[in-house]
DNA sequence: AAATAAATTAACCAAATGGTTAAAATATGT
DNA sequence: ACATATTTTAACCATTTGGTTAATTTATTT
């Protein structure tokens, strides 16, 4: 296994490398570095996550995450806003929509939320973990990826307004929307065995037919709610 | 600061000590070290959480965690499993208790969670983030805190029969109203800055009101859902 | 009161871990 | 082709951390 050294001409060496190892054109090493980092970190967390890891994944030395990004927490913060970008929908645009009757665009809001986990599934437990660990700096994360959290609460109290309902409930009818979404990803590991035998093509089958009962769900309170007026 | 050591007698310096330390007698020794690794456990998670960080909080030397539990993994499991059997509710026998309808049932399972759930806000965290860590060991969970998976899903259909409602509806059903229940209390780390001003004090408030909203809520779909047929 | 057992601690230890450094390899500009 | 700048690596380093040990203190038994 262990072969001694053959010293060949430069250009000859540098081929051979190129061709068969088909070494990676160092460009894209800090491609390769950010989606390591977000495998694991997004696996493990900040506390369970070790730059070993990370290097191992890229495959590069670990002196080289250094260098793209100065520290393990540096890495983190640009894993961690990225991750955080998406998880925050565009819920603005879709509930001032007035083109649209109210109900399609809680069928919008499902809609989009259920296409990005489906695509991000571990994003909801990534997300609770992270936020929860660090609560403090979150105010200066809505800066960073432009939440405006003043509009957000204007639109919504404006297209709840126009449906009749009160501030109050508009607030349980957002919550309620992104937590029949949002829990069933974070809570896989216990719904999996419970409820699907442990068989988690049957769990990711439910997963994705969930998001028309949802709507449905949803839309079936607000109507009897209405009807009761 | 640094007064020199007075050797007292014996029986005296214990006297002294028991009267004005509020000496601990070193029987609750070792519930200081659980209530004290809980605290740290559920805040920090396994990975986040420091052996001398527990020690501190106990009031007691390092070498004593490993004199009562033999390691940081045992301390935990220890801590974890009595989390976690918090966290699954008796769902049976009140999805089984025939005495009462329906609608009742929903209330009281919603009720039952969020007594939990405001006396220990952190569980719903510390579960997602540890169940995700280790989603491997759940099974053996389950049969330790006695969760008789297949009673509760015969127990689901069952309930779900009388009122009609096909087997895959009632798992829905029952995913939204844990999601409802559970997730707002996950995610109290983005839901206060966005939608409450940061204003913990008036999150709780939203949280304490919310158990009625949501029973309301669910048996307001449901009832929609019937009158269709 | 002496002997024995149990609880508690201070001082250590080895492994893991984030991070650094100096040299080597590679690429780039002239 | 040569010099310069950039990228990559192997070998280290300091600190943290879970865990151990041997001695001390406290409680119990006789």
């Amino acid at each position: 296994m262990n072969f001694d050294k053959i010293y060949l001409p430069y250009g000859l060496t540098k081929w051979l490398i190129m061709k068969t190892e088909h070494k990676k054109s160092q460009k894209d090493t800090e491609e390769r570095i950010i989606s390591a980092a977000k495998k694991v970190f997004i696996e493990k967390g900040l506390d369970g996550a070790r730059m070993q890891e990370i290097a191992d994944e890229a495959e590069i030395n670990k002196a080289l995450l250094h260098y793209y990004f100065r520290s393990k927490d540096q890495l983190f913060e640009m894993v961690f806003r990225n991750e955080a970008q998406k998880f925050f929908p565009k819920i603005i645009p879709i509930l001032s929509n007035t083109s649209i009757g109210f109900e399609e665009r809680i069928k919008l809001l499902v809609k989009q939320y259920f296409v990005l986990l489906l695509d991000n599934p571990f994003l909801p437990t990534f997300i609770i973990r992270e936020t929860n660990r660090n609560p403090e700096d979150l105010v200066k994360l809505f800066s960073f990826i432009g939440l405006d959290v003043r509009a957000l609460k204007d639109t919504l109290k404006e297209a709840a307004g126009q449906m009749g309902f009160d501030e109050k409930f508009s607030i349980h009818l957002l919550i309620n929307t992104v937590s029949m979404c949002v829990f069933p990803f974070a809570a896989r590991p216990i719904l999996t065995p419970v409820l699907f035998d442990n068989n988690s093509q049957e769990f990711n089958k439910f997963l994705e037919e969930r998001e028309e009962f949802v709507s449905q769900f949803i839309i079936d309170s607000i109507k009897f709610k209405m009807s009761r007026k």
